[in-house]
DNA sequence: CGATTTTGTAACCAAGACGGTTACGTAGAC
DNA sequence: GTCTACGTAACCGTCTTGGTTACAAAATCG
């Protein structure tokens, strides 16, 4: 495990949230789906509320439901909400002598940001809601009309 | 420093290697422009090499080169010569009992490789070339034809 | 042939990031 | 008032990663 599984996390959680959208899921409760600490669900789900994309509520009956319709969050918004790391880091200035050295950081920053608003628009093309429509296709065939073949 | 650099040293050095085209530079002038070690520069060049990138040599008047023209190399080969993590991580399975946990996997696969695919098609669509150009017209503003204003 | 240069690679280290865990205060429900 | 569940801080062990040293192998040149 070593890069953002805060956004698989963060998935998880708004997709699971999207399943049962309407009621209140404990931490505990989308720790033991993730298998995780519910520690570690509660600090993504505090990203998530700081970004008005979940809310939550303290006490019995407690716990985190989606602040909006499902197909109203983009992905996107949920990538931001996290404030993982950039996926590619810019290299250090390097030597100031090299004409190579002294631009490159421009250079690539002009392709690192190229590379980020690709990943953007991937991300803002799809919505909680076809996570959820995934998941239900996906592993809940029994609605199909299809039996078996 | 967190994530990806070696992209960023590898692409540092392609593009130094594209900017003296046709002569072989050591790791340790490659290390000094990048401002590192020698030996992270020649454990890059060895992916770079195994992936037909580069060529090396020993000895006296040894180093690297590029092994082809610079504009026939694709960014998109070097990002796949270094085995860089992926920018992101698929989850672990979690919790079998749960619809959501259960396929969540399937879903996020399919998800993070259309990412991936972007991230692809942006790489592809340049050229070791294109950074060499790019190096030459920000910092070797003497080559145009325009003095000063 | 021998000296010198430079790569290739292994081994090791220090620093830092990250997930997991415990602990405890606080808010809300009943 | 009690119980439940969140919010957050603090801490720890693990793991990745870049940097460094060391040394063998290869290539060039006199």
């Amino acid at each position: 495990m070593v890069a953002n599984s805060k956004l698989a996390v963060a998935l998880h959680v708004v997709t699971a949230l999207g399943y049962n959208e309407g009621t209140f899921i404990t931490s505990e409760r989308l720790g033991s789906s993730v298998d995780t600490n519910p520690v570690v669900i509660r600090r993504i789900i505090a990203d998530l509320a700081r970004a008005g994309i979940v809310e939550s509520r303290r006490g019995k009956s407690g716990g985190a439901q989606l602040a909006r319709a499902a197909d109203q969050i983009s992905l996107l918004e949920v990538y931001r909400a996290i404030d993982g790391m950039t996926p590619f880091c810019l290299p250090k200035p390097g030597s100031e002598a090299c004409v190579v050295a002294a631009c490159m950081p421009d250079v690539l920053k002009s392709l690192l940001s190229d590379i980020d608003g690709a990943i953007e628009d991937t991300l803002g093309a799809r919505t909680v809601a076809d996570l959820v429509t995934q998941v239900e296709a996906h592993c809940a065939p029994s609605k199909a009309s299809v039996p078996s073949a």
